[in-house]
DNA sequence: TCTTATACTTTGCAATACTAAGTATATTGT
DNA sequence: ACAATATACTTAGTATTGCAAAGTATAAGA
């Protein structure tokens, strides 16, 4: 029932959650699932079809950069996204629409 | 640009916020409106087009009834919408959701 | 050998905020 | 009287995005 309400709830926010992830340092897609969930209690468990394609649409987007990393003693090849000038620009305005939204979601419940 | 995130970042919120406008009093569209946008600080401006298809679903879904008003000393009719006790059990159900998910987005933009 | 974890890609579906257009009456200003 | 604005509801169409599911592939542990 409220799995529609989850996920409609999400919308918007997933992309300045990884943008915000990849604001200290340079991660890979794996990674950041992991970090998601530690970080937020495990509230936000993503599925690796739903982050992949929000790291494509920050690149394209400019927001991010994706490298692949020459394997270092490993075998399994990495490609790791880092955020751009551009992304941290985009990714301060969207943190102050989210305190904006959730401030008047906030509002409006407790009025 | 930031459209595209506000209109996302609104996904799901609306439909809380509408059940919890209607919880204290039935209302009519237009004073839905109203109140969503003084309550709110003018954070959440919803066009006529963005809520009656709102409350069309939660009226497909049992959570408000609409009636159309017997013109009380005026002309135009007015379509009422009442919250039923469904609609009070799940505002109750997604009020937690959206404490829940707030909840972890600060987690990961303040962790 | 089999399972699990790691790691990335792609397709297709469902849900919804919004724009725009349409219909109609009431009120206010000129 | 006329025009403009506010009130009031309806509907069609678009764009976006979270997710499930399936696919490809390597590494590590039982």
């Amino acid at each position: 029932m409220n799995d529609k309400y989850e996920k409609q709830m999400k919308k918007g926010v997933l992309e300045m959650l990884v943008l915000d992830l990849l604001s200290d340092r340079p991660k890979y897609g794996y990674q950041i699932i992991q970090e998601m969930k530690e970080k937020s209690d495990d509230i936000f468990l993503l599925k690796d079809g739903t982050l992949y394609p929000i790291l494509y649409r920050l690149e394209d987007d400019g927001l991010v950069a994706g490298r692949w990393s020459e394997a270092e003693g490993r075998q399994v090849a990495r490609k790791y996204y880092e955020i751009t000038e551009k992304g941290r620009s985009e990714l301060k305005d969207i943190q102050e629409l989210w305190q904006r939204i959730s401030g008047g979601v906030n509002k409006i419940l407790e009025g």
